[in-house]
DNA sequence: TGAATTCATTAAATCGATTTAATGCGGCAA
DNA sequence: TTGCCGCATTAAATCGATTTAATGAATTCA
C-alpha cells in the first residue's frame, strides 16, 4: 500500500480547513487561531506531510541552487589527485550553503572550452580566482546571474567578492624569506591576468626597491603546469646563481621549481629557499615540505556564500568582504640553514 | 531598461504560435512543421529565452540534479583539512555528471542529526560507503529517490552499487605485509557495520587461519577518530609486543596507530609495519609515508554516476558494477627493514 | 462528393504550493 | 437596529512550464 505522498489539500481536508490556512500555519505568514493551528499541525504530523519544494520554489521564486566554479586551468586547479584549492573551498562552501537551505553544485574545471554552466539552472555563482576579463564571469553577468568571486577581480571593482588579501600574503612571504637570510629573491607567478598575481607583483616591486634587489620575475603559462616551471627555473637559476630565494605562489610551479633546484644541486633550504601560497597536498607532500600560507579558506568560503546569498536577496550592497588575515606556516623549505629541522 | 526575463508565452506571442508549440519545438516531443519551428527558434534566440527550471521541475517532476553524500562521521570523512575520500569521489563524479548534463550537489557530512537532504531537490543520490542499515539511505528510498552506493551496502543486496572490492583490497594489504616479513598482523577497523569492514574482517579471518596467526582485532568507534586509535593501539601493542604489522584501512586510525608506535619506541617499518587503504593526504603526509591502496576512485565515481543515471532512466537492471581492480602503492611504512628507501 | 483519417496546432488542464481578494461573522459605536 | 470595523478563514488567482484533449485544415479513400 504505497500511497502517493500527501499534498497540502490532503492535509487541509483532514484538518477540515482550506489549503491557504495550512500554508499560513506552516509559514506563519498570517495569524491563525490556536485551535485551528492545532488541528492543522496534528493532521500534518499524522499524514507525514512535507511540502513539495518544487512547487514552493515556482511560487516563491526562491533560489534552489548556487554553483561554484573554477576558471583555473585543469592542470593547476585539479592536479594529480584532483584535490586542491577549489575542492577545499567547495567543501566549506557546501556546508555553509546547506545551512542556509540552498544546494551547492560543483562545477569542476573541465578541459573543454565551452562552458557547461550554460546548461545548469543555478541562481548564483561563486567563482574562484577569476581572470581580470574572465569570459565565464562576463557571460554569467550578461545572463543576469549574480556572481561573487573569491579573490578580487582586477578589472571589475564593482564585482562583489571576498578579498584574498594577496598584497598582505605577498608581504608575508617576501618578508619571511628576507628574515631567514635571503638577499636575492625571485618571483614566479602566472602569466594570466589574475588579481592575486598583480597584487603580488606590485608588492614584490615595492619589496625589491626597498631592499635594492634586482628584479627577477618569471611569468609562466598556468596551463603548462609543473613542466613549465621546471624548465624556466633551470634557466633562471643558471643565469643568475646568486638568487637565494624563490617566492612561488602557485603550488604547481613550486613543485617544478623544487625539481629544478634538485637537478642543479641546489639544496633546499640550505642554498635556496622556497615558499608557496596554497597550503595543499603539494606543499606537504614535497620534500622538503614547503612553507606556505594559511589563507583560512573555510572562513573565506563561508563569507563568500553569505555574500552571494545576500546579494541574491538584495539585502546588501557590499562589494567586498574579508576573512581573517592570512598567516604563515613555516616549514623546512624556508628555514635558516642553521636550523633545518622543524621545532618541537 | 532591465526587463523581466521572457516566459514561454512571450516567445509564443513573438512567433505567432501557442505556448504548447514552443514547448514542442524545444523538447521535440511531437512533430512540428519546419516553417513554424524556424519561427519559434528565431523568436527564442531574439528574446534570449531560457525555460524556468522551477516550473519545468514542478510540471515534469524531474530535476536534472543528483547529490553525493557521505554518511561517514565528520571526524573521519572530512578531517582537519576537509579533503579526503568524499571530495575526491565528488570531484570525479561532478565532472562525469556534467558531461551527462546533470548537476552534482555536494552534501558534505554535517554534524547536525537531521538530514538536510530533505530540503534538497534532487532526483538521485550517490551515497559513499553507507552503513548496513543506513537510516539516510532508508529515508531516501522511502521517498522513492533512486540511490546508488559507492561500496556495497551489506544488508541491502538489491541496492544498486559500485563495488569497492574490499575483499580483494584486504587480501592485497594482508599478503603484502606477510611478503614483507611480518608474522603477526593485527587488524584495526571501525565498529560500525560497514560492508568494507565486514569483508575485510572475513578476509582477515581466512588469512590468519591459513597462516596460523592469533586473531588480533580492534573495532573502534569511527567518531572518536585519531585519538581512539592512538589509545587503543597503545594498549594493543603493549599487551602483545609480538605484533609486527598493523592493517589499518581507515586512514585516521592509521595516523593514531603511528603515533602510538612512535610513543612506544617501535620504529616503522623496522619493527612494525603499517598499511592503510585510502591513499589520501594522511597517507602521504605522515612520516614515514604510508603504504596504501589505489582504489581508482575516479573510475569508481564515473561508474557510479553512470549507474545512477541509468537507474533513474530505467534503462538498466544492473545491481552491481565495478571499477578496475585495486592495486597496492608501496611506501616506506611497510618496507622490509633491509630496504628502507623507496626504489629510485 | 462525402466520410474517414491524418496531421499540425491550439485551448485548456495540470503540477502543488503561496498569496491576494473575497467572504462571513462577531463586536462595537452611533 | 443599522452600519462599520476587525478578524479568521476561504475561494480563487498565480507562478511558468508540460501534456492532454479538442480543433480545424488538408488529405485519402470509397
Amino acid at each position: 500500500m504505497l500511497k502517493r505522498r500527501p499534498r497540502i489539500v490532503d492535509v487541509a481536508k483532514a484538518a477540515g480547513v482550506s489549503p491557504g490556512t495550512v500554508s499560513n500555519v506552516l509559514n506563519r505568514t498570517r495569524p491563525v487561531d490556536d485551535a485551528t493551528r492545532e488541528k492543522v499541525l496534528t493532521a500534518v504530523a499524522r499524514l507525514g506531510y512535507t511540502p513539495d519544494v518544487r512547487a514552493q520554489r515556482l511560487r516563491t521564486g526562491r533560489a534552489a541552487t548556487i554553483a561554484i566554479l573554477s576558471s583555473m586551468p585543469f592542470a593547476i586547479a585539479a592536479g594529480p589527485s584532483r584535490l586542491g584549492f577549489l575542492m577545499e573551498v567547495a567543501a566549506a562552501a557546501a556546508a555553509v550553503a546547506l545551512e542556509r537551505g540552498v544546494a551547492l553544485v560543483l562545477v569542476p574545471p573541465v578541459e573543454a572550452d565551452r562552458a557547461p554552466i550554460e546548461q545548469l539552472d543555478v541562481s548564483g555563482v561563486l567563482v574562484v580566482e577569476p581572470l581580470a576579463d574572465d569570459p565565464e564571469v562576463a557571460r554569467l553577468r550578461a545572463r543576469g546571474i549574480p556572481v561573487v568571486s573569491i579573490g578580487r577581480q582586477s578589472d571589475a571593482p564593482e564585482q562583489p567578492h571576498v578579498d584574498l588579501q594577496s598584497t598582505l600574503t605577498a608581504r608575508l612571504m617576501l618578508n619571511h624569506l628576507r628574515a631567514q637570510g635571503s638577499r636575492r629573491t625571485a618571483l614566479i607567478i602566472g602569466a594570466q591576468s589574475r588579481n592575486s598575481y598583480r597584487e603580488t607583483e606590485a608588492e614584490y616591486d615595492t619589496f625589491i626597491r626597498r631592499h635594492r634587489m634586482p628584479k627577477r620575475l618569471l611569468q609562466l603559462d598556468e596551463t603548462a603546469g609543473v613542466a613549465a616551471a621546471h624548465a624556466a627555473c633551470l634557466r633562471l637559476l643558471t643565469d643568475d646563481p646568486e638568487i637565494d630565494a624563490l617566492c612561488v605562489p602557485v603550488d604547481a610551479f613550486a613543485t617544478g621549481a623544487l625539481q629544478a633546484a634538485n637537478e642543479l644541486g641546489r639544496r633546499v633550504p640550505k642554498s635556496l629557499r622556497i615558499v608557496t601560497r596554497y597550503d595543499g597536498l603539494r606543499a606537504r607532500e614535497s620534500r622538503p615540505q614547503l612553507t606556505a600560507v594559511n589563507l583560512h579558506l573555510d572562513a573565506v568560503a563561508a563569507a563568500a556564500v553569505h555574500l552571494l546569498l545576500d546579494v541574491m536577496a538584495g539585502t546588501t550592497s557590499d562589494v567586498s568582504r574579508t576573512g581573517p588575515p592570512p598567516s604563515l606556516i613555516v616549514r623546512e623549505s624556508s628555514q635558516r640553514f642553521d636550523n633545518t629541522s622543524p621545532p618541537g
